[in-house]
DNA sequence: CAATATGATACTCATAGAGTATCTTATTGT
DNA sequence: ACAATAAGATACTCTATGAGTATCATATTG
């Protein structure tokens, strides 16, 4: 899976953020993008601790973007919650193939995976959010 | 993942048995590439249902190549052991998000997906045995 | 100082990939 | 005929991971 569930939903709520630019907590994220609380709040403690949200505690706190939307590229998020973007070194994790550096197979994964990261960086918060504004959805 | 460990052994075991072109049983597959018996069984019995290998039975059978190699597309064996290649339409599985037909992030998964299969569909098992025969592995 | 909101952390639950076990059926050499 | 060999079929276990939950601590503010 290229996309997981923790990744989308942190686009979602940054593109919240991003279009609101209010500070606004977990609990009307949870509300208004209908991502499980708990899950949510999850989520959110990642951002800050990366630096892409601030945070602030107590009535009226919550978060607020940090960065502008075309800085926060997919492939930052995808780091974030899910790692390497990798759809080949993973087959065998600890024990790496003995041919891996010659093997054909491998090569061309290779290129697979490098296409997937140049097209996921190329993808911004922005891009997103214009879009998504385009589309009207 | 791209290729799951079962499509890889796939691989091995129709690369070895296109070499070879004589009946070999799962037993000699399994000490020559060094894959768990019963899984390879597995793997053999999947591949005589596709109608990729020949079985026989009894002292002396085993299991026979059936395509030529140029026959045999790796998007074949994926579709085989893992599905149709996916790296898009698995995120919410039963209940697909409802904008996907106009989120602008589904089309571009949608994008490398169709760049993977591209990639994939031309690999056959003789591209993969000419070039492990070019690299000496 | 009570209510609200996040920080930290540990936990459960479901699924899927990887691999195993076992019983049945067919073939063949003696 | 029959023991040995090899595949067919099928159901099972084991483990890791993604998804989501629960709970306690800490900070803020009216």
């Amino acid at each position: 899976m290229l996309i997981a569930r923790s990744t989308d939903y942190a686009v979602r709520a940054l593109k919240y953020l991003a279009e609101k630019r209010e500070e606004t907590s977990a609990a009307e994220l949870t509300r208004v993008l209908s991502i499980p609380w708990p899950f949510m709040r999850k989520i959110m403690q990642s951002l800050g601790k990366k630096g892409l949200v601030s945070s602030r505690k107590g009535p009226g706190g919550g978060f607020r973007i940090l960065k502008s939307p075309g800085e926060i590229k997919l492939t930052e998020l995808i780091n974030i919650f899910q790692g390497p973007v990798c759809l080949n070194e993973c087959i065998f994790k600890k024990k790496v193939c003995p041919h891996k550096k010659t093997c054909y197979l491998s090569k061309k994964l290779g290129e697979i995976e490098e296409h997937a990261y140049l097209v996921l960086s190329k993808i911004t918060l922005k891009e997103i959010i214009s879009q998504s504004r385009a589309k009207g959805v």
